[in-house]
DNA sequence: CGATTCAGTTTGCATAGCAAAGTATATTGC
DNA sequence: GCAATATACTTTGCTATGCAAACTGAATCG
């Protein structure tokens, strides 16, 4: 393994709370605001600041809709961050298959 | 896997540039200062600085000597370090395994 | 000696994450 | 019908962090 990888991992997708969310999306294919929040046990603040971060990264496209008449927010991954997902998780498991359990 | 694990991972080792140098640690028990800079690609800043850190969490500890007349810093692993490595590992592994490369 | 190199450490700053507070609408209790 | 609580988020405020660049002190070179 190239020792400077580290200058290769993506940092949005790197912290933890992001990783949670993206690992849910990653299986789902599709979570609302509230799910998330329930799956992850993260506050309301956090999956709001960090799901921007990850929308502006251009790797989860959001939907806004009302359910019945309360607002609904959905998230799904687009290819984009599915492919920077198992690009970041193939580094990690090179990194880490190097190192014992 | 849990889906609330990213409170559990270990934010001192998470981060690439000390994983980096934790890594390089764990296989070689001991490494100089400069070694690690070479190795790691990173700055002698930041080899310094993020090194205080893992010694402050009592990751690593730092033997400072004289090779002929010039300074000399080594570090190596402690237990202590080898574990949470390890236990850090280990979750990752668990997290990284339930996603595709 | 004056300049450069080596081995680190310290500083300055821009960014990040997190909790708490805030906003807006909807529903419930009286 | 209206005050209080709840739901679904967003914004704010603060602290901490990583990184590059500047700095320190000693040693070697020309």
């Amino acid at each position: 393994m190239d020792s400077t990888w580290h200058n290769t991992i993506d940092k949005v997708i790197h912290e933890p709370a992001r990783l949670s969310m993206l690992a849910c999306l990653y299986v789902v294919e599709s979570a609302d605001f509230v799910f998330l929040q329930r799956q992850t046990g993260l506050t309301g603040g956090n999956i709001s600041s960090h799901m921007s971060k990850l929308e502006d990264a251009g790797y989860v496209k959001v939907v806004k809709t009302f359910v019945g008449k309360r607002p609904n927010t959905s998230f799904q991954l687009t290819p984009k961050g599915r492919g920077s997902l198992e690009t970041y998780c193939g580094t990690m498991k090179q990194v880490l298959g190097d190192l014992a359990d």
